[in-house]
DNA sequence: TTCGCGATTGAACGCGCGTTTAATATTGAA
DNA sequence: TTCAATATTAAACGCGCGTTCAATCGCGAA
């Protein structure tokens, strides 16, 4: 039943279509991306890529064996690309939105993340590994602080890292930005300072100290009653 | 022939049984947080709630519906909670997941929040305008670094608040940790490493300072080696 | 040329979904 | 008690899904 180059000797039986199958694929990293696993219907994707429903089950078996294939399709598209870019990794993830392809491949991966299924888990372990490197190794010229629990940092740096992409939609509409690279765009300065300072300063004891203040906005105390209003009504 | 109707005295108008809208809104909703809103069905939710599935259109009209009546069923609760625990908001997320309906709670808005709808937009719209309003009038006693796109920044925060219940089970998976709460407490002072000091430290110019060196992983130049190498092969 | 095999298709199958419908049970009001 | 309205159910409807199947097409091998 499987196809696609059974044989050994790279020889073509009568008939072949390796670009068909690569067509499909590509359809369907799309439309994943897009739409999630579970809305994404093989009709969906057959009419993407041109061709009968049947078509699709025929080179991959099934939907679970096409999400498979598409697993592999983006690890390679991203390992790639990290070949040629190894700094995206812990910080730099606007990088990669460059590349329209490689957009789709990290949205790709993103729906993967919030499936809950093995592949997702796959591709998370392995990111926590790498920024656990990165901690204990340096990265890009820059030392990590450390900590008792690298684990847990890795984890907590590599969460933080993925989370702009997994909102990205959210963000768009929120911002106004037009696109992912609009978007990382805007975000990209914000990030950079919360990873070199934080975002919170203890208050001044008695003293001001660094930070020049540019608005002095009014700062009460009401950091709990803003708290408890006006979750509800909104018209923005 | 359900149970629950039990003894008597029912005050009502001819027929009515507000209990039992509950009882099948609380089921939507934890089935909703736990396993988003495509994949959860009518039937699935009117099981859970010891009913027909035909009383759940009944009461609610439909499936959006009765998304819609969970919408504001937990925005009701997050705010009650909010009111008892204003220090939630900003970075003490995983003080929420103490009593276990509030994690539901947190669990549903999620899934609102990565699936496509003007519902979970909405609550993101809100919580970075709350943010929004920490950032210039401060929070819980401590001030935040000042920008001059605080919309920007007040975003780039709310993500990074947002990110760790997204990744929940990811994380819970990855770090071995028995559940929700007991995820957050490890990764807490990560977090509030994180939102202190940031992550990176500018590499010392020419001496060595802080950070005993614990690993003694080949900490060679491999920082892009392992990049590229190993993603697909695991076993742990 | 003929033959065989994979590529490709259109139609159909079975299933589970959200929803509808007709009937029954229950209960306050008269 | 009688009545009207609501709660509740079992059954079924229609639809879209993943998948199967039989038939056809196209091309390399013989």
């Amino acid at each position: 039943m499987r196809s696609t180059t059974s044989d050994s000797t790279s020889r073509r039986s009568p008939n072949s279509s390796p670009e068909t199958a690569e067509r499909i694929l590509s359809a369907a990293v799309a439309e994943f991306a897009e739409h999630g696993f579970s809305k994404t219907t093989i009709r969906g994707i057959a009419a993407a890529a041109e061709v009968s429903p049947g078509l699709v089950i025929h080179h991959f078996g099934s939907k679970e064996g096409l999400r498979t294939a598409c697993d592999e399709y983006v690890f390679e598209a991203i390992t790639a690309s990290k070949a040629k870019n190894a700094e995206y990794a812990t910080m730099a993830v606007q990088m990669m939105f460059d590349d329209p392809a490689m957009a789709t491949a990290v949205h790709y991966l993103v729906k993967s993340l919030l499936d809950p299924s093995e592949h997702g888990q796959r591709y998370f372990d392995h990111y926590v590994d790498l920024v656990e490197s990165y901690i204990t190794d340096g990265f890009a010229g820059y030392i990590f602080r450390q900590s008792e629990d690298t684990r847990g940092q890795a984890a907590t740096i590599a969460v933080m890292a993925l989370a702009p992409a997994m909102l990205d939609q959210r963000l768009q509409t929120n911002l106004g930005t037009a696109d992912t690279t609009d978007t990382m765009t805007r975000l990209a300065p914000h990030l950079l300072d919360l990873y070199l300072h934080g975002v919170l300063e203890t208050v001044p004891t008695d003293a001001d100290i660094s930070t020049s203040p540019t608005a002095e906005h009014s700062a009460k105390d009401r950091s709990e009653a803003s708290a408890r209003s006006d979750l509800r009504e909104e018209e923005s």
